[in-house]
RNA sequence: GGGCUCGUAGCUCAAUUGGUUAGAGCGCCGGACUGUCGAUCCGGAGGUUGCGGGAUCGUGACCCGUCGAGCUCGCCA
């Protein structure tokens, strides 16, 4: 070891003893004769006092020292003199009267300090991200999802899961996300593709009778990225045999108060709240509700299906809705430049317009307000529990659209509005999703969640009737806004899984040369079973209160899927290419 | 694939909205200093304004293209 002790860990306590600490040089105040350093490490920063008449060579040596330099420094801990203390510091009561200094690593003059206040741009700090992963924020935060996952460890071990390992290199299946793939050299003009994520694997652990199963594991998916999204991420992945869906929403309630507990000391009330598909989306626009704040959707169709703005009456006689939010007490804080912004904003959404009223005086005040007599105007206030000084806003669309735009304003508005503290976590499950979503593109029924899903059997009836009516066994559940964990009963009846095959377009050879390992291990034996798969990076990025997926990351990739730190993807060699029989053909604009 | 934003010194930013030699703070280099703690003081170096075209008497600023980064719609069973 070519420490006693880290930087961080010292106190008082240790006051007396010889150390020897090495870490990073965070500053360095040179006084021509007295020097300080202060040194850190991830534990922590403690200063070190080189004084000639100690040491002289290594008091020379010290001047030398610069920014991110790292030394070894040994020497006796003492407390400070009284008047010497410093009080912003942890480490503040105690120094090092450094005996001697080794330079372990001379740097370079860094690009950006990672101890500065000045956060450089993102593309310098992912090029350097061993510099960026010495800020206090990017340690925290890999600090967090390491107790996190040991909390998800200690949990699962507890009742009887175990964690399997199961493949990366695994075959390409139709429906999901865009594959990974991997060529492979022993089967010429042949490829693996890499997880989206276990999913078949762990059902088939199941037939398999590991009963109880969980793995924190890698998937990809390569698809365009987002703030939240990334091409590699980890879910904690769970499946278990002889359960239905109240088996698993118990279990994972558990979970999520374990994981609270852990990183945040408190107990989450259980059991976790639930909402329908369907509410959700009547109630806040979308199936990912953020429930810190309400401000939830009103529909005032039948008030305003007689008034006098044709643009509301249009919208009702081809199928639209009217329905709108309320900005508690906004009307000042949204001038008209803002209110346009607004309205560009659900244009993103297809929105074709944002109508809006201040509510002044018991009345309804906006340029449209002349269209609404005054019934109708203190009916909408009723309805919207509008108040004086409040903003109404309302999109008059298709039923979806007026989903989605409101869905998005209301996230707006109440970030903005500050309706909410941005530590909180709040968590609730969404259930009985649709089954099926129409694919007008491809023209057919498709999975909604995935094709193992069992239907609810109440609804088996829609198949020949209206497939888009049929729920299933499914539930998400949501964090603030964001999905944060999918899963479903799954299909455990050959007849079954086929024929959903065939619902969803998949030939009988397809199906069965794509997925017949499945059909085929549900045919000797196959377990009722059910699973769940929690987005690990989002939960540590939830409890951080941050909003970019990439700072609980390690080694995050931008935008582009690409790595700038290591250039990833690169060309290969030409002999690479060859033993694999690749041949690229990309097209002159694109190189 | 579409929309929007950004790119100026090592870093964070400015440049009176198209007008003289592109500035500041931090960092860096040299010097002074025995109790600092984001040390202080004195001095200094540092720029192809991402890249390529164009418009203009004149551009860091305007236009077109391109590269990179971010946000987002589509996409993500």
């Amino acid at each position: 070891m070519l420490r006693t002790h880290k930087c961080g860990e010292l106190t008082t306590n240790h006051a007396g003893q010889a150390v020897t600490v090495c870490g990073w040089v965070d500053s360095y105040r040179d006084h021509g004769n007295l020097l300080f350093i202060d040194l850190r490490d991830r534990y922590g920063l403690i200063q070190v006092v080189f004084d000639p008449s100690e040491n002289a060579e290594a008091h020379k040596l010290a001047q030398s020292l610069r920014s991110e330099d790292v030394i070894q420094a040994t020497g006796k801990l003492k407390l400070r003199d009284p008047g010497l203390i410093n009080p912003k510091i942890k480490s503040g009561e105690i120094e090092i009267r450094a005996t001697d200094l080794a330079v372990l690593n001379k740097s370079k003059q860094p690009p950006f300090l990672p101890t500065s206040d000045n956060v450089p741009n993102e593309e310098l700090r992912l090029k350097h991200r061993y510099l960026d992963l010495r800020r206090p924020a990017l340690q925290s935060a890999l600090i967090m999802r390491h107790k996190l996952c040991m909390a998800v460890r200690e949990y699962f071990d507890k009742q009887d899961f175990i964690e399997v390992e199961t493949p990366m290199l695994g075959k390409s299946t139709p429906e999901g996300a865009r594959d990974y793939l991997v060529p492979s050299r022993v089967h010429p003009g042949e490829f693996y593709a890499l997880p989206q994520s276990p999913q078949l694997y762990k059902q088939l652990l199941m037939v398999g009778g590991m009963d109880r199963y969980f793995q924190i594991a890698r998937c990809f998916r390569d698809e365009d990225l987002r703030a939240d999204r990334q091409p590699e991420f980890t879910q904690i992945d769970v499946e278990m045999s002889f359960v239905g869906q109240e088996d698993i929403l118990s279990t994972i309630d558990g979970l999520v108060a374990h994981m609270v507990k852990n990183v945040r000391g408190v107990d989450y009330p259980l059991p976790l709240p639930r909402m329908t598909h369907a509410e959700a989306m009547e109630r806040y626009g979308n199936d990912k509700p953020d429930i810190r704040f309400g401000m939830e959707l009103t529909d005032i169709g039948s008030i305003v299906k007689d008034c006098g703005f044709g643009v509301f009456k249009s919208t009702l006689e081809n199928g639209g809705r009217i329905r709108g939010i309320n900005a508690k007490q906004a009307a000042d804080k949204y001038s008209r430049k803002t209110i346009d912004e607004l309205t560009a904003f659900v244009g993103e959404y297809g929105a074709k317009g944002l109508a809006f009223f201040r509510v002044k005086e018991g009345k309804l005040d906006s340029p449209i307000a002349k269209f609404f007599s005054d019934e109708h105007q203190a009916a909408i206030i009723q309805k919207m529990g509008g108040e004086n000084g409040d903003l109404l806003f309302f999109v008059a669309d298709q039923p979806k659209v007026t989903s989605a735009a409101l869905a998005a304003l209301r996230v707006r508005l109440g970030k903005e509005l500050k309706l909410y503290d941005p530590m909180e976590v709040k968590v609730l499950w969404v259930l009985d999703f649709p089954l099926y979503g129409w694919n007008a593109d491809e023209n057919r029924w498709e999975a909604e969640h995935h094709p193992f899903c069992n239907p609810n059997k109440d609804d088996l009836h829609y198949f020949e009737t209206d497939p888009g009516k049929i729920r299933a066994q499914s539930y998400d559940l949501v964090c603030n806004g964001y999905e944060c964990a999918s899963g479903s009963v799954r299909v455990h009846d050959p007849a079954v899984q086929q024929k959903i095959f065939d619902f969803i377009g998949l030939k009988m050879e397809d199906a069965e040369e794509k997925f017949g390992f499945l059909l085929n291990a549900l045919r000797y034996g196959a377990p009722p079973h059910a699973g769940i798969a929690l987005g690990l990076d989002r939960w540590v990025m939830l409890f951080l209160a941050n909003d970019n997926i990439r700072d609980v990351i390690a080694f995050p990739k931008t935008q582009k899927a690409s790595d700038l730190m290591t250039e990833a993807p690169s060309p290969v060699d030409a002999k690479q290419l060859r033993e694999l029989h690749i041949k690229t053909d990309v097209p002159a604009e694109l190189k």
